[in-house]
DNA sequence: CAGTATCCGACCGGATACTG
DNA sequence: CAGTATCCGGTCGGATACTG
């Protein structure tokens, strides 16, 4: 057995954090993004409810994987960007990815299609 | 920008596949012991209920995680085992663990003593 | 032993309307 | 613009009892 140097606590807490249905994709776009307004994030994911988007951002705030930043203005101004906590996360994700594209390929493009259907 | 290299769509799959509440935890142990029976992993997993544990078990049957194999014999006997892209998850899960370690080691030590205290 | 059948409560994602 | 308040429906984890 090549690797068992992992703990399911720790995958357990990881996993914790990224579940969410539009987490995902949040962390896509502030990795290549670096700062987004909250209006940019909502415009960019397709049909998320803003209370939905809003939860998730409180919840990886929370969970310090991003960092919210509010200029006192009026309108508000308010910028979603990653932490160091979460920058550090692109290795694993990028790990995941890339399990998914060699060994789950099929799925991958299917949930592609689907994308560009529905979108 | 060091890991822009990911797109969210493997990343989705790849946690869709492993969200469940006890899917770590399955995957650790199949990992350990190569092949366990289902009253094994039953015994392992402190309160699952058996519904639960065949219905996370079949699901990741389904995604072609692990492999079930049921010898015709009376009692039953069924084995589980890691698949190959089950096993190549491996390098994934380990990234993932190894973040949480060292960037939620918080989290990890504390979700590890409720775990002391509810078990 | 392994698996199925019911039933249930909690939680999560979502739609809509409103506020500072 | 960013965020809150309400309400709703589906899904998920779970408890319990039963079957081959």
């Amino acid at each position: 057995m090549q690797y068992q140097q992992f703990k399911h606590c720790g995958l357990n807490v990881a996993l914790n954090m990224l579940s969410g249905k539009w987490k995902p994709i949040i962390l896509y776009h502030l990795f290549h993004q670096q700062e987004m307004r909250f209006t940019e994030l909502w415009r960019i994911i397709p049909k998320v409810a803003k209370k939905v988007l809003l939860e998730h951002l409180k919840q990886m705030e929370a969970h310090e994987l991003i960092i919210r930043e509010e200029k006192h203005t009026f309108p508000p101004e308010v910028y979603y960007r990653l932490s160091e906590r979460g920058k550090a996360l692109g290795p694993a994700l990028s790990a995941l990815e890339l399990w998914a594209n060699e060994y789950a390929a099929d799925e991958v493009t299917e949930l592609k299609q689907r994308k560009k259907v529905t979108a």
